[in-house]
DNA sequence: CTGACTGCAAAATCTTTGCAAAGAC
DNA sequence: GTCTTTGCAAAGATTTTGCAGTCAG
């Protein structure tokens, strides 16, 4: 896993390389990004912050702003649920998939080798140029199932 | 493939389980949608059902909420698209996962025998119920691989 | 200094809701 | 007749934008 002192290296190239501004806000997200291992939406990232530094404002459109930046600069990655927006996390590891649960919206990482060959059998037979793709498995985690009646 | 007769049927013995009601907006919607093999958003329904029937006059808001009640009885799916929300489709069709084209829009579909097994084994590695699971595979189609510069 | 970035508030989307009138059964 | 459904418009929720002031380089 890469420091987040490297990471912050790469970010700040990054945004030299193409004439943006290395900021506090900026720095805070990616550092909250890096610092929590989970799946959020702006909002809450900007729940969190405000929860972590009391002192900074940060604006909710900074949030967005900075984290389209970094989805494009491919540094984090997101899923999306519907109409109920999108969820970012640190697209640092591996690559891998998603299992939801819909009771708590707990959320389970996955990667499968075979599913992943499949895929690209897919897209050459449709002559289809993979840029990325989302694979979602909705369910009731393990957890929810004990509490159902 | 279920004739639209047979649909119908199932819609209207379906809604008089629940204490529904057959009305002309949702037998538009649902004949709408088995007669244009694609997938729409509210707003294009909305849009398509105003050009098709100019002298009825159905609220978006009926869009909604009948897609809803379609969705929630399993008569149609939906796949959505980060925060630009969903889009539906009848589901009457084998179930199947989508290619969508990043520049036109497009959605093609696709079924994968080894992609449904090994989602059900990963499923179970989680002691996951899985009630749905959604693949998207996100690219370039073949066709706009021609015209890209 | 210069141009990018920020916070704010307003605007734009997209979706849902309250309500009185209309319609299904 | 009763109870659901509808259209409308208003309200919510989420995301984007315009702009003047601020800050990084």
């Amino acid at each position: 896993m890469i420091s987040y002192n490297k990471l912050l290296e790469n970010f700040k190239y990054l945004l030299k390389e193409n004439g943006l501004k290395f900021t506090s806000q900026r720095e805070l997200i990616l550092k909250f990004l890096y610092e929590h291992d989970e799946h959020f939406t702006p909002e809450e990232i900007n729940d969190r912050l405000k929860h972590i530094y009391p002192n900074i404002t940060i604006g909710i459109a900074t949030i967005y702003r900075t984290l389209t930046l970094l989805e494009d600069a491919g540094v984090i990655t997101s899923i999306s649920f519907g109409a109920q927006g999108k969820r970012y996390e640190l697209g640092l590891k591996k690559h891998h998939d998603h299992l939801v649960c819909i009771k708590c919206g707990k959320i389970f990482e996955f990667f499968d080798e075979i599913i992943e060959e499949r895929q690209k059998v897919i897209a050459q037979k449709f002559q289809f140029k993979m840029t990325d793709h989302s694979m979602k498995l909705i369910g009731i985690c393990s957890e929810c199932q004990k509490s159902e009646s």
